[in-house]
DNA sequence: CGCCGAGTTGAACTGAATCAAGAAACGTGG
DNA sequence: CCACGTTTCTTGATTCAGTTCAACTCGGCG
């Protein structure tokens, strides 16, 4: 197998991106995590289950959405490269609000929680680690605040665009709408308005 | 000084309710620390600067806001025995969108941001600390920002009273409102329903 | 006292939701 | 590879939650 085609080479650049492990931390890490493949439509969590894992996705993509009054809302999406888990059920222990439904078929690196527990105890590598996931995923979570608390649904989408326009461009009206905290059919409206790029 | 009266007691606990420090490292960081107090009115930060400090809390109560279009939204609000700081720019080590003042005159333990950074590299549980404190501030992120997506103003108002009716008889409407994304006239009438408790 | 910011109330307005219906895209099985 | 059913997207008409604008009250502080 080349070097390039070992599927462990992406999450590897990904944490060593972070804090550099040495090679012998690497390995014993990387021997925990297991490589699966999850269909389109498939669930990496459910509502109420606890988070006993977190993934890493080499390809395709997932949504977070919990459910009120039986309706979808978007806390957000993961592609390729990203760290993927109920962040607040694996901190908490509590059972997940949201469920993690994959978008595009996923490949992913699956680490159980107890790997996690376990390499926190032993390595301050790890334990830094897990610092700059929980710093970046803040920061994440309060951008989207601001922009929840301060912008019309019209900003919202221009604002997203403006950052992110390959996310605008991969998602369906229906998702991006959930995501923004706006109906499909004002989103629909609003793209009008811009000639629907 | 009785042991009461210290008034390095009240962090020390918070940081061991995290993590239990050695002696020996609790005292060379308490040594980083500096007692300071803020009149009402003062400014921890102001939007543009680049945090350099952690805070904590030992009595009075501050307000994290930011400004757009000339109009303020509070992000949220600390008290006694919390940790203050715009969390933001001191991860991200960018100028600071947001301000923090002082709503009730403080008593605050400052840190500096060098020092965080010493106890960081050279202790397994200062790291840890720290990765508890993301978490913690990811989770008050994550439920707000999932109450605006999918709550109307009066359910974030009743969530709210739900969750925490300290905190609603504390501040003013003013502030309330612009934490919760609603205009003050529009909470003054949400009020008014409930016989304004 | 008398001002001034904060809170309340009322009336009019508006951004976005809802309801409804048709068009386009998708995928599944024959 | 096409046909059919299902879901998604768009567009229009209507409604409504919450904003805006404006006036008045209240309580604290100089």
């Amino acid at each position: 197998m080349s070097k390039d085609s070992d599927p462990r080479q992406q999450i590897k650049a990904a944490i060593n991106r972070l804090q550099p492990l040495p090679e012998a931390e690497w390995e014993a890490f990387a021997a925990q995590m297991t490589l699966k493949r999850y269909p389109k439509g498939a669930f990496l969590v459910k509502e109420g289950q606890v988070e006993n894992h977190i993934y890493f996705l080499n390809s395709g993509a997932t949504r977070h959405y919990f459910i009120r009054d039986g309706k979808e809302f978007t806390v957000d999406f993961q592609f390729a490269g990203d760290f993927v888990t109920a962040y607040y059920s694996l901190i908490t222990r509590e059972p997940s609000a949201v469920y993690i439904t994959v978008l595009e078929e996923a490949e992913a690196w699956s680490i159980p929680f107890s790997a996690l527990q376990y390499f926190y105890d032993r390595s301050k590598y790890s334990e830094r680690i897990g610092r700059l996931i929980a710093e970046g995923e803040y920061v994440k979570r309060l951008r989207k605040e601001m922009s929840l608390l301060s912008l019309t649904a019209e900003e919202r989408y221009t604002a997203l665009m403006a950052r992110n326009p390959a996310l605008v461009a991969r998602l369906s009206v229906k998702h991006l709408s959930s995501y923004l905290g706006i109906q499909p059919e004002s989103l629909s409206r609003i793209r009008r308005q811009f000639g629907k790029s």
